[in-house]
DNA sequence: AACGCGTGGTC
DNA sequence: TGACCAAGCGT
C-alpha cells in the first residue's frame, strides 16, 4: 500500500462538513496537532531517569550517549545500574577514555553485547582526540564515531542539542507503524517509516519530542495490551480504530539457531583459585572472560571431551563430570555445557593461554552470564554481575487488565 | 542485506 | 514455559 506524506509544514485539507468527515477516507494525521498532544502528554507523564535533566533543562552529552549506549537492546532497568556505575567510575568522557579497556569491560560485565563497551571505549578516546573532549552537536560528526549508528547519532542530537530530528528506535518504530497502520513488513518498510518520521514536527522541542515518543512506546503503546485508552494519539491512531493496535509493527518471521553443546573445565586449586582464559578479542563474547571449553558445536558429545581440551589432563588426575548441564540461549544459537570439575594439586601452573585467579578475583573478572552459570553450576559463587540494582527509578505502571 | 552479537523480563 | 522482545551496531 502506498502512503502519500505530506510536506512538512503544510497540514492536509479538511473537510467541510461532519458528513463529509465520516465519508472522507483516512487522512494523515495533521502534524501540529499530534505534536502539541504529544508533548502535552510527556510534561504530564515523562520518566525520571538518572541520564535526564530536568524540564525545561537541555542534558549532558556525556550521560546522553553513555545512556543511549547501554541502552542499546537493552531495557532501562537493566541500564540503571550499570549508568550509576559508569558515571561515578568515569565522571567525564576524558576519565573514561583515560580508563584501560580491560577496566571498562569488567565494569560491563553482565550488560551484554560486550562489543558496545569496547566501542565506548574508543568513542571516548575519538571524542578525546579528535574532539579535544567535545561532543559534536551534528548528526553527520556524531555517526562517524565508533558504536554510533543511525538511530543514536539521531537520539543524541536530539535529545543532548535540540538538533531538529526523529531518531527511530523500536518504540518509535511501533509508535509511527501504528498511527499509520503501515501495512508494509518491517526491516523491508524501514524508508517508509522515515518519511513517517521526518513529516512529524518536534516544533522546537526536539530532545523532549524523541523521548515522548520513546516515553510513549514504553509505556503505553507496549508491544502487547497497549493502553490505548491512555494515549495521547488514541483519536488519530489507525491501528487502533481498526481494532487491532497489537498487529502493528508488521515483520517477517525469523528463524532459530540449531542447538549446540560442548564441555566446560572448572579447575579449582586448594586455595580456592580457578583456572581461566580471555576469549578472543572479536566475535563471541570477545574479550571475555571464560573457564577453558571445547568448541561448541551441534554434534559434540561428552564422552570423550577432555581430548577436545588440549593440556587439561595435565592439569589434573582426576576430571568429574557434574550431573545436568549449563544450558543458555544466545540471540542465534542455544548452547548445552556439560560441567566438568577437578581438584587441582597447588603449584600447578596454568597451561599456555590460561592462567588463575585467586578467590577474592573471581567476582571482579569479566565473566559473561553463561560463565557465572557454569560457576554457580560448579559450586562457585562468583557473586553477581550487576550493580546493585538499588535505588527505585519512577515506575509509571497502570492498573493490571 | 542478512547475520552475529547477551541478557533479563514478560506472558 | 518457551517465544518474544528491549532506546541497534558492525560487517
Amino acid at each position: 500500500m502506498t502512503v502519500a506524506v505530506p510536506p512538512a509544514g503544510r497540514k492536509p485539507r479538511l473537510p467541510r462538513t461532519p458528513s463529509a468527515a465520516r465519508l472522507a477516507p483516512a487522512r494523515r494525521p495533521d502534524a501540529a496537532a499530534l505534536t502539541a498532544a504529544l508533548l502535552g502528554w510527556y510534561d504530564r507523564h515523562r520518566r525520571v531517569l538518572p541520564w535526564r535533566a530536568p524540564a525545561g533543562v537541555r542534558a549532558d552529552p556525556y550521560a546522553v550517549w553513555l545512556s543511549e549506549i547501554m541502552l542499546q537492546q537493552t531495557t532501562v532497568k537493566a541500564v540503571v545500574p550499570y549508568f550509576r556505575t559508569f558515571t561515578a567510575a568515569f565522571p567525564t568522557v576524558r576519565d573514561l577514555a583515560a580508563a584501560e579497556l580491560d577496566s571498562v569491560l569488567r565494569l560491563w560485565a553482565g550488560l551484554g553485547y560486550y562489543a558496545r563497551a569496547r566501542n565506548l571505549h574508543a568513542c571516548a578516546r575519538a571524542v578525546a582526540e579528535r574532539h579535544g573532549g567535545v561532543f559534536p552537536g551534528t548528526v553527520d560528526a556524531l555517526r562517524a564515531l565508533p558504536g554510533i549508528g543511525d538511530y543514536t547519532a539521531n537520539a543524541i542530537a536530539a535529545i543532548a542539542f535540540d538538533v531538529p530530528v526523529v531518531p527511530i528506535d523500536g518504540n518509535v518504530e511501533r509508535v509511527l507503524t501504528r498511527l499509520h497502520a503501515l501495512e508494509e513488513e518491517l526491516p523491508g518498510g524501514k524508508p517508509r517509516l522515515r518519511a513517517l518520521a521526518d513529516a512529524l514536527e518536534p516544533a522546537g522541542r526536539a530532545g523532549d519530542f524523541a523521548q515522548a515518543l520513546m516515553d510513549l512506546g514504553a509505556t503505553i503503546c507496549t508491544p502487547k495490551s497497549p493502553a490505548c485508552v491512555l494515549c495521547p494519539w488514541s483519536e488519530p491512531c489507525a491501528a487502533r480504530r481498526r481494532g487491532d493496535p497489537e498487529g502493528f509493527p508488521r515483520k517477517a518471521p525469523k528463524k532459530e539457531g540449531t542447538l549446540r553443546r560442548g564441555a566446560a573445565f572448572v579447575a579449582v586449586r586448594g586455595d580456592g583459585a580457578v583456572l581461566v582464559r580471555s576469549r578472543p578479542e572479536k566475535g563471541l563474547l570477545g574479550g571475555m572472560t571464560e573457564v577453558p571449553t571445547t568448541a561448541w558445536s551441534a554434534d559434540f558429545s561428552p564422552q570423550n571431551a577432555l581430548d577436545h581440551a588440549p593440556g587439561l589432563d595435565a592439569v589434573a588426575p582426576g576430571w568429574r563430570r557434574l550431573p545436568g548441564v549449563v544450558t543458555h540461549v544466545f540471540t542465534h544459537f542455544p548452547l548445552e555445557l556439560f560441567v566438568f570439575v577437578a581438584a587441582v594439586p597447588a603449584g600447578v601452573d596454568a597451561p599456555a593461554g590460561t592462567r588463575w585467579v585467586a578467590q577474592g578475583d573471581i567476582a571482579g573478572e569479566a565473566f559473561p552470564n553463561v560463565m557465572r552459570k557454569v560457576l554457580a553450576h560448579a559450586g562457585i559463587d562468583p557473586k553477581p554481575a550487576p550493580p546493585d540494582p538499588s535505588p527505585r527509578i519512577s515506575k509509571p505502571k497502570r492498573s493490571p487488565r
